[in-house]
DNA sequence: GCATCGACTTGATCCAGATCAGTGCGGCGG
DNA sequence: CCGCCGCACTGATCTGGATCAAGTCGATGC
């Protein structure tokens, strides 16, 4: 079987947004709907530039933040892919989420005023810092950040409520890859061949399945025709039948 | 054995709060802390009355609101208790979660602009209706309610992170039955003694079991003395073994 | 009082996926 | 080039909780 290419290995997107122009800055981030729209005020346009702060890079295995931490600020990410996870008491990982460049990482400190998580770069990462209790006064001043805070709050409680069913294994892999390639087309990549920059090990604790299962399970969907995998590199062959698979856990 | 009498039963806190006095109506409520408060500017507050709306009574089994309705407000509970769920395609139930008085329902609509579940009395609910442009609106000129809507939304992330881990029947029903008392002791209302309004099978479905696990677990809990049950009453016996079987998923 | 019905309980069996136990393989240092 | 190490894969077995199948209990209506 002969190689294929991900888009990753493509001339795709400049990993790292453009921001020398500042009014094209991040142009596949979560604000940007905020940002880039014609008729926003440029003033505050100007402010919301004014405190955001250029982190990274991180490297794999590298902290963003802690668990525990005091929170001070939310973070975008603009490069690389991001895990937040938490350990137990008994030293068990618990992986909540992967982050794909433009995704929003933090918005469960709010409340507990402290990270509840450990946020941890998967790959070479770089982020832009947001610092809440500015975000905060700007929204108060422009509707359109305050409402896109809102929307993204929001939108993670939807996400977080996802995978709370109990689905089969079959039905996890399949709406973790769809959803996935959707997160990816979003944000201007190709949405049927990406790399999965985490361990199976992770995906399986992600969708509560163990390991073997994630491995078993994929190499069936590639038996199946429904994808290619070669190591972390995956292209999807037959959307379809993968979203008739997923179909309970996306569309609800 | 003789009968013991849940806390519900007692002369506990109104089931209804007193709205007579503007300034201490719902004084268990999740939006007690903006508007209870000496200082907080009384023209403001004035105004977050009068956006509020009372709804109900409801009765078991009524909707409050429908998935897929055109979001426009959000609902704090004020008596009774609510179950949000959804139905998927097959017409499987998922329950997303039970809300007590002082609880808010409907914040994960506001990103799709829709309910994305069905918001279902269970016994006899009363709600106060928050229209949420109007809300906005407030809070931008209000800091302090702002910064409410933000902590709201994200305890909500938190708390629909809470059951995503796989763990065994007992740590799922310890959690929960610790996780409703601490509720319960939030809002006034004994922590050790208390209603489930809900039926067996949907405390399963919420916590993703089979009803019948649910029972045998509560039975299990009440030969070890860690629980008595009667029906729907239930009273906590041993709170520290119940915490220390909950541990890896109420501490993390 | 009795029939009915829904919610709950209890026991017996089954199965998806966990766990255990290796094997394969690619990258890296020496 | 070889040996090591960590990740990924695969096969064999085990098991927690689901599912199936009866009951039991209590409320409601007639």
């Amino acid at each position: 079987m002969n190689k294929f290419v991900p888009a990753g290995k493509l001339p795709a997107p400049n990993p790292i947004a453009d921001d020398g122009d500042e009014l094209h800055f991040c142009s596949t981030c979560a604000f940007r709907s905020v940002c880039l729209p014609a008729g926003v005020d440029k003033n505050a346009l100007h402010e919301l530039h004014m405190l955001v702060e250029h982190v990274g890079p991180f490297h794999a295995g590298d902290h963003i933040f802690r668990n525990g931490e005091r929170f001070g600020a939310i973070y975008a990410v603009r490069a690389g892919m991001v895990k937040t996870h938490l350990i137990d008491d008994a030293g068990r990982e618990q992986v909540l989420g992967f982050h794909l460049p433009g995704e929003i990482v933090g918005l469960n400190a709010i409340h507990p005023a402290k990270y509840p998580c450990d946020a941890i770069a998967l790959d070479t990462v770089y982020v832009c810092r947001f610092s809440f209790p500015a975000l905060t006064m700007l929204a108060a001043k422009m509707p359109d950040v305050q409402q896109q805070l809102f929307r993204l709050l929001s939108a993670d409680i939807g996400k977080a409520t996802q995978l709370v069913g109990d689905y089969s294994a079959d039905e996890r892999l399949a709406a973790f890859l769809l959803g996935l390639a959707e997160r990816y087309a979003a944000r201007g990549y190709s949405p049927s061949a990406f790399r999965l920059s985490m361990a199976r090990a992770d995906i399986a604790n992600y969708l509560r399945l163990a390991a073997e299962t994630v491995s078993r399970v994929l190499r069936r969907f590639q038996d199946q025709r429904l994808i290619r995998v070669d190591g972390r590199d995956l292209e999807l062959l037959d959307v379809p039948s993968l979203r008739r698979l997923a179909r309970s856990i996306l569309h609800n």
